[in-house]
RNA sequence: CGGGGUGUAGCGCAGCUGGUAGCGCACCGCGUUUGGGACGCGGGGGUCGGCGGUUCGAAUCCGCCCACCCCGACCA
């Protein structure tokens, strides 16, 4: 048989993540360059990340609404650094019902503007805010270069567009979603992240301020996996958001926004994948067991059938995602290889010896081998498996903080930082001075990630430049 | 947009000193199999990226176009 073995991960990383993408079918290619089909494994994990997320917006008071696709282009030109940063990457629908438009409208890279226009309907008194929005939706953004989630013409995601009386709650709000972020990354996804603020350089596109949550790849490299953006009064002012005062006088609102996108899912693949295929965190996975029924003859078929029946509708009540692979045209071992690939959490198999002595057999996706593999009594199967799930998690986020942390470097001077960032992350002060940031990334093709705030370190002396710096920062060749 | 490469079955490829298309995998049928990627037999499937030229005859030679991939300048 061709391609049974995926690309190892230290051989081609790229070719890697492409097989793993595929072959878990995960997402395809559309017939236009840069789209992607989400297949159903795929979208099923993006069901799963959507509910985590928006279980936690809600719980922090934001509402869900739909605003449109075509935005009017004068919308984008209304706010300068806007139009600047996403200009280059519009697409554009010029005709509609065979006319030619008046006003060409764009297809949303983002909503800001659009949102920010409704704001300025809606909002009249300090009584109206905030207004803490999200909407679920797809962007369109006409990269260059692009890969299935990482980067796609098209992907899904969500933006929160909040309006706030004060720049303190607005300042307040972009750091609580930032702090959203992070404990989904690190508690449903096992991907952990560092918090931190953005460069000029590396800011949103008419924003004041840009935050992030930056992972490590298992090559190192960095992925920004989410972010969150203090707006300040830029699209008030060009939207005349404004609003009365207790005083009644009028005033600018103050807006941020935040996103995380599909590309999140690239995050666990490269986060937990390993050369058989994908580990999904069990907070996550579309299914957290794959019971796999082994059989010779038709005796065993019957009693075997039976058992799985039984753990399936188990496993099911105490509330655990399950699947039963029962095809009749592969064998278990092509199927222990398919779930492999597929990054199913647990494995359970249920054959005769487990029929005679009451137990199954259970595999660990992310320990391979006799490590991993145990057999534990059916009775009581429900709780040990959801004990087996909550471990699983947990090491899975220790392994991945484990590497990440083992290839953060705090290199002496600027030659070994160009060396660092060829194999890791260097974390160094920084002047902050655009200079010096194209410097590094000039000589070593790595950008600043994020600096993270509060951090115990005190001033010192820039990486570059050797000037006073006030604060750290990462910086890391980044996706 | 600059450099490099590739287009032949769903996927991966061979055929390229011109003679009307083949292999592996996948797929369909039947049977035997099933605790780590099963096997046998039978079968279906192709405007050879497109257009034009040379020729009795083009997947093959020539020209133009198109698409995609990889590497560089921008990006969730």
């Amino acid at each position: 048989m061709s391609e049974e073995k995926l690309t190892p991960r230290n051989v081609d990383f790229s070719e890697w993540y492409n097989q793993i993408v595929m072959r878990a079918e995960m997402a395809d290619y559309a017939p236009v360059r840069g789209c992607m089909i989400v297949r159903p494994y795929g979208w099923a994990l993006w069901e799963n990340i959507q509910q985590a997320l928006d279980r936690r917006f809600k719980d922090t008071g934001h509402v869900n609404a739909a605003f449109p696709l075509l935005i009017p282009m004068s919308f984008l030109e209304k706010e300068k650094e806007h139009v600047q940063g996403f200009s280059p990457e519009l697409a554009v629908v010029t005709i509609g019902g065979g006319e030619k438009l008046e006003e060409p409208l764009v297809i949303r890279p983002t909503s800001e503007t659009i949102i920010g226009y409704m704001y300025s309907k809606w909002i009249k008194s300090y009584r109206d805010l905030p207004v803490l929005i999200n909407q679920w939706g797809n962007v369109v953004r006409w990269e260059l270069r692009t890969r299935l989630f990482l980067r796609t013409l098209e992907f899904y995601w969500q933006e929160g567009h909040t309006a706030h009386a004060t720049e303190q709650e607005a300042r307040e709000e972009t750091q609580r979603m930032l702090d959203v972020y992070a404990d989904f990354a690190i508690n449903e996804g096992a991907v952990p992240v560092i918090k931190g603020v953005k460069s000029q350089a590396e800011k949103f596109a008419g924003a004041n301020l840009s935050a992030s949550i930056e992972a490590m790849m298992q090559d190192t490299r960095a992925l920004q996996a989410g972010t969150s953006h203090f707006l300040a009064q830029n699209f008030a002012k060009a939207f005349n958001i404004q609003y009365l005062d207790v005083n009644n006088s009028l005033q600018y609102a103050w807006t941020t926004s935040w996103g995380l996108s599909t590309r999140f899912i690239g995050a666990i693949i490269m986060t937990h994948g390993d050369d058989q295929g994908l580990i999904l965190p069990p907070r996550l996975a579309p299914f957290q067991v794959v019971i796999i029924p082994i059989f010779k003859t038709e005796s065993e078929a019957a009693s075997v059938k039976e058992a799985v029946q039984r753990v399936q509708a188990a496993l099911k009540a105490a509330g655990i995602r399950v699947k039963v692979d029962d095809r009749s045209e592969v064998t278990p071992g092509f199927k222990f290889n398919d779930w492999e690939m597929r990054g199913v959490p647990l494995r359970v198999e249920i054959g005769p010896k487990d029929i005679e002595k009451g137990t199954v057999a259970v595999a660990r996706r992310d320990k391979p081998g006799k490590e991993g593999k145990s057999f534990l009594p059916q009775a009581g199967l429900p709780v040990a498996v959801a004990d087996l799930l909550v471990d699983i998690q947990k090491s899975m986020l220790e392994r991945a903080t484990a590497f990440r942390d083992s290839h953060i470097f705090d290199p002496k001077d600027y030659a070994e930082l160009t060396e660092v960032v060829q194999h890791g992350w260097a974390y160094s002060y920084w002047c902050e001075s655009p200079e010096c940031e194209k410097k590094v990334k000039e000589d070593t093709k790595a950008t600043t990630r994020c600096m993270p705030l509060g951090g115990d370190e005190g001033p010192g002396k820039c990486i570059v430049c050797g000037q006073d710096a006030q604060h750290k920062v990462y910086f890391a060749k980044a996706y």
